[in-house]
DNA sequence: GTCCAGTTTGACCATGCGGTCAAAAGAACG
DNA sequence: CGTTCTTTTGACCGCATGGTCAAACTGGAC
């Protein structure tokens, strides 16, 4: 992936600006692109999709998907734009003057859910990750960095009131992303192992985990 | 990538067979290769990779690869069939007869120092799974299937004589692997909001978090 | 040294794929 | 209907990449 110019198309084809959308057709087919890129890219890592699937999975021909995004970096990053929002929204959800476990166990469940209802995300971002995150680093060093430090300090203060077991916040954070995404990411292997992916057991599991952990 | 005939070479040029290698040759540089691949592919993932990459950093050239594995696939498969069982050994060293809470804590801080002092082989894993293990489904289902079932029991028997907190085997074993491998397969982002990558804090809190979930 | 299996390489090919372009086909509106 | 803007497409280009091949070049056993 090459340092893109994000916005702009390339050139000849001049297709329609990529912000604010005038037509009803635009929204509709940016739309499709970008449910298509996200089930291709998922899959595939970003390599590994090629437009002409892409286009495919659209409805459209490839030089008409080059119409709408001028380059396949740009689908990629209009999707990865779109998705650190929704990934992050749960975060801001964790109320500062609620229960302090009750609270973390519900951003567990959350992060659970989402896992199980959009595994495509959370793969997607997985392998931009696993990759070196080639496209996101700004952000995590920026957004997602600034966000996780907030809530590391919250969870201090509950911890320096005596509200929840003395624990290292950002190491839980991670833990919490990491074993919840598990069940997206990994998917083949728990089925592997498990014969299904069963989220209700996982929940149970993982309210478990965090609850021991995290109460005074 | 396809099915392929792993161990056959796969025309005109007849290599050397791929198994017991004879002359010491052929033993070294099918060791760089192997090493080369699994940097190239780690970071790159399949897709990604190309041969001309991995054979420049094995320093050969490129037919002179395919001379020792007749196609990328092969170097693929031989890398992840020699992996599974680096990645397994620690598993098996679980020992029914000591002590059940600090041998799967000593589990935990095996796979830690795995994913510390061997970042590569993780993500390779990762990276195969991510899309959906095409070439080690068969493994996972088998062997794999098999190891954590006979833990399960382990754990299973630990919990019945009251000698481990009440917990679902299977989910346990996954919540390790992926907590772990987190700190390998997204260092990036574990360095985004640490700034680092401390394996010694890390390594503290995870004892924390499994020890309050398994001591009685 | 001789010999041969084992090794190495430069040149080459076929294909997949990201991307371009000019021209055709639709809307939208008077 | 004519005009103009938007959308769609078939044909095409260039390059990267996996893989082939014949020929040249060792390394080591005798």
């Amino acid at each position: 992936m090459t340092e893109n110019s994000a916005g702009a198309q390339t050139g000849g084809g001049t297709g329609p600006r990529e912000d604010s959308p005038r037509t009803r057709i635009q929204r509709e087919k940016r739309a499709a692109i970008l449910e298509a890129g996200l089930t291709v890219f998922s899959e595939a890592g970003f390599r590994g999709a090629t437009l002409d699937r892409i286009a495919a999975e659209a409805g459209l021909s490839k030089p008409n998907l080059l119409y709408y995004y001028g380059s396949k970096d740009a689908v990629y990053e209009a999707l990865l734009r779109g998705l650190l929002e929704t990934w992050l929204d749960p975060l801001k959800a964790i109320d500062p003057e609620g229960d302090p476990v009750e609270e973390l166990l519900a951003y567990v469940q959350r992060k659970l859910e989402m896992a199980r209802d959009y595994p495509r995300e959370s793969r997607l971002f997985a392998n931009e990750i696993l990759q070196g995150a080639p496209s996101i680093k700004p952000a995590l060093e920026g957004e997602l960095r600034d966000l996780v430090n907030s809530l590391a300090d919250v969870i201090d203060t509950w911890v320096a009131d005596g509200r929840l077991a003395p624990v290292d916040a950002r190491h839980v954070i991670f833990s919490i992303w990491s074993s919840t995404q598990h069940y997206a990411d990994f998917d083949v292997q728990v089925r592997a192992v498990l014969g299904e992916n069963n989220f209700a057991v996982a929940a149970a599991h993982l309210d478990q985990l965090f609850r021991r952990l995290l109460t005074p």
